[in-house]
DNA sequence: GCTAAATGTTGAT
DNA sequence: TCAACCTTTAGCT
């Protein structure tokens, strides 16, 4: 599940539930057994997202890096905590609940020189209400790789993934493959708010949902996959607006998909 | 039951 | 450009 709006909204959840909180972390699979041991016993003082990121901090000092990757996932509740099972990172326990991670590409305790190490490399993340669009822009004016690569670029865009890459473009009505130097300023401005105004909801609903509510009425019980994407995994099925058959092929290594007629080169 | 793919990143070639 | 890594699940048999 994890693109930003994920990270954001987990950000959310923990905070209410380890702000302040005296816990007691654990790693039952061991691979994270050390750094466990350190912050056992010890009180969250603040979550931190920004992009697919999150730090954790702790008194004493300690900070909890995170980043989820591709399959990484947090599962809680009220006490008490089932039984620990199969490759668990990370299990935080409060009085009252109880919190496990899997899967995650980071789960590392680091210094703050190593976390402004990564804020360093990420681009702005439009989720955070300071971000600055333009900083994208610069990089995306200036260079000739396509736009469905750069939306992916974290050091350009903080938080976008691949769904919401394929989405944003197909509701620009803008090509994957069309240079960053050949993207107009209106387009990326329009973008940005798109991305906004879409990530904010994901925060909100926890899903992805780039469809507009015209288009999923005009297809209600016709549609063949869940309705909520124009483009993303629909490869092979005709788009919602004019009945092309949707492409897919690999960019930035991952799967890409658009309609050749609402998104032409 | 098995396999491939998945909303991601890194490091080697 | 490609493989590696971490884990779950959809779609097969």
């Amino acid at each position: 599940m994890p693109e930003g709006h994920t990270i954001h909204r987990l950000a959310k959840d923990h905070r209410p539930l380890l702000v302040g909180k005296h816990v007691r972390v654990s790693s039952p699979q061991g691979r994270f057994a050390a750094g466990a041991a350190l912050l056992d016993d010890h009180v969250v003082t603040r979550i931190e997202p920004y992009g697919k990121h999150l730090w954790y901090r702790f008194d004493g000092g300690q900070l909890l890096h995170i980043h989820l990757g591709l399959y990484g996932k947090f599962v809680g509740g009220a006490l008490p905590a089932p039984e620990p099972r199969g490759a668990l990172r990370l299990r935080i326990v409060t009085d009252d609940n109880w919190l496990d991670l899997r899967g995650p590409t980071h789960c590392d305790l680091v210094t703050p020189a190593e976390r402004r190490a990564v804020l360093a490399r990420l681009g702005p993340d439009p989720l955070r209400p300071t971000a600055d669009p333009n900083e994208a822009w610069q990089r995306i004016t200036r260079t000739k790789t396509p736009i469905g690569q750069l939306l992916m670029d974290q050091s350009v865009l903080a938080g976008v993934g691949n769904v919401y890459r394929a989405e944003i473009l197909y509701r620009a009505g803008l090509s994957p493959f069309r240079p960053g130097r050949d993207v107009d300023r209106n387009a990326w401005d329009a973008m940005w708010l798109d991305l906004v105004a879409h990530m904010k909801s994901g925060v909100r609903t926890g899903r992805i949902v780039t469809t507009d509510r015209a288009d999923r009425d005009r297809q209600r019980g016709t549609a063949t996959r869940e309705d909520s994407h124009y483009v993303y995994r629909r490869d092979g099925l005709p788009c919602r607006r004019c009945g092309t058959e949707i492409r897919t092929e690999v960019m930035a290594a991952r799967n890409l998909f658009w309609c050749p007629t609402c998104q032409p080169a």
